[in-house]
DNA sequence: GTAAATATTGACTATCAGTCATAAATTATA
DNA sequence: TATAATTTATGACTGATAGTCAATATTTAC
């Protein structure tokens, strides 16, 4: 029976279907101005349809956030996969997340939601896995990297990589959050970029986790890098 | 006429009776989950005359979060006046907040809100002004002692001032937000503490700001502490 | 004591997520 | 091919809730 084969497939083309729509929507209005209506009628589908495909809202909104961290994966694989040296590889890393920033900025504003408790109350179990999932898949990156460094001497191998990862993926995210939407603010204020900030505060962080040997590597990149 | 100042000190006063109830909601209910007619109840009034007083829900969240904001500033500010060194009054500070985000959770839970973006849009202007206004009370303290460690020479002079508050105050905060909703799970999945992973952090970050002269002092400080 | 001003009320409106009985379309059976 | 069974789609409806406003009650001024 290949129907049912194809039935499947018919499902899940669909269900790409009504994200692009979502994504459309969701790209132009944050989560709560936009509307299933809305969603619906862009996917020239009734909304009762969509709660056929999705079980809320929120899944909807997951499902395309999904999406935007999937491409950040996308570009952070090859780094981790290449001939790099791992000091060149955690500047690559935080140079990719900017840039991530950067270009795909309506993605990465679905990150706030992330951050909000109540929002996932109204999430499916199964979306919150795969979420989950894929969180693990870009975490294990990072770790990934700090382990190889500690074991090639590079990063200070007292401290515990999943908690150096914890420090260095929160204070990147939070100052990238920050940047997304105060970053003109604080310009017209006080004349700060928090762009730059975000430069001070990772060379503040690499600093203090690497070895004498990781620095050295590091500042000869640095320096190079700075033309 | 003393009526008018009565009739305003009455009005403040209902005010508070207002964010008093307000308060004992939010408390038990995340924003999202609360609602305009619970307050009213709690309050005894009717909902119509919440709305002479407040200008939307968003309005009345602030109210009660400024609270908390104001609680946490009276708990900063007489380290800041008090006679310790710097070094020492930095790490009052972390201290103190940790101690604030253990005993004042209900409070420290509501900031979560200041970081969604969507949020604002129903906030008024006199109250995203005052919330401002208290914002930068708070974060002088932290400017303030930064100033005062680098013209004593313990912490690094290079260094702005005010992008080094940055970021501590959001590596700290983002550590925190992330304890207050996943602290369990670290805790199960990896064994992992994030109360002690803010410490590391903080440990790194103030290692990295200090000058020499500075980490003496505050490694004399530390080892005092542990015991 | 009465009129004007002020404060309070709660029924009402508008909006929107999610549901479900009904209808259309597709597939299986005779 | 005709009909029954199954699957997919619909949109009017429900329930929840923020915010409004004409009507009412209370307080102040004369």
């Amino acid at each position: 029976m290949g129907i049912n084969e194809r039935k499947e497939r018919e499902r899940e083309h669909r269900k790409e279907e009504i994200l692009d729509a979502a994504q459309r929507v969701f790209f132009e209005k944050e989560f709560t101005a936009a509307t299933v209506d809305e969603i619906a009628e862009a996917a020239e589908l009734s909304k009762g349809t969509l709660y056929l495909y999705y079980k809320s809202k929120e899944d909807i909104y997951l499902a395309v956030m999904m999406r935007g961290m999937e491409k950040l994966y996308e570009k952070l694989e090859p780094i981790s996969a290449s001939g790099s040296t791992t000091i060149q590889k955690l500047l690559n890393f935080c140079e990719c997340y900017k840039e991530y920033f950067r270009s795909d900025r309506r993605y990465f504003r679905m990150f706030h939601f992330l951050q909000a408790p109540h929002f996932h109350k109204q999430v499916s179990d199964e979306m919150n896995e795969s979420c989950s999932q894929l969180s693990r898949k870009i975490w294990s990156l990072v770790v990934g990297l700090l382990k190889s460094g500690m074991e090639e001497g590079v990063f200070r191998s007292d401290l515990n990589p999943f908690e150096v990862a914890i420090i260095l993926w929160s204070s990147i995210t939070a100052l990238l959050l920050r940047a997304d939407t105060e970053i003109e603010a604080w310009k017209e204020r006080l004349n700060i970029d928090l762009e730059n900030v975000l430069d001070v505060s990772n060379d503040l962080l690499f600093n203090a986790i690497m070895t004498d040997k990781g620095r050295s590597e590091y500042n000869i990149l640095i320096k190079a890098g700075q033309h």
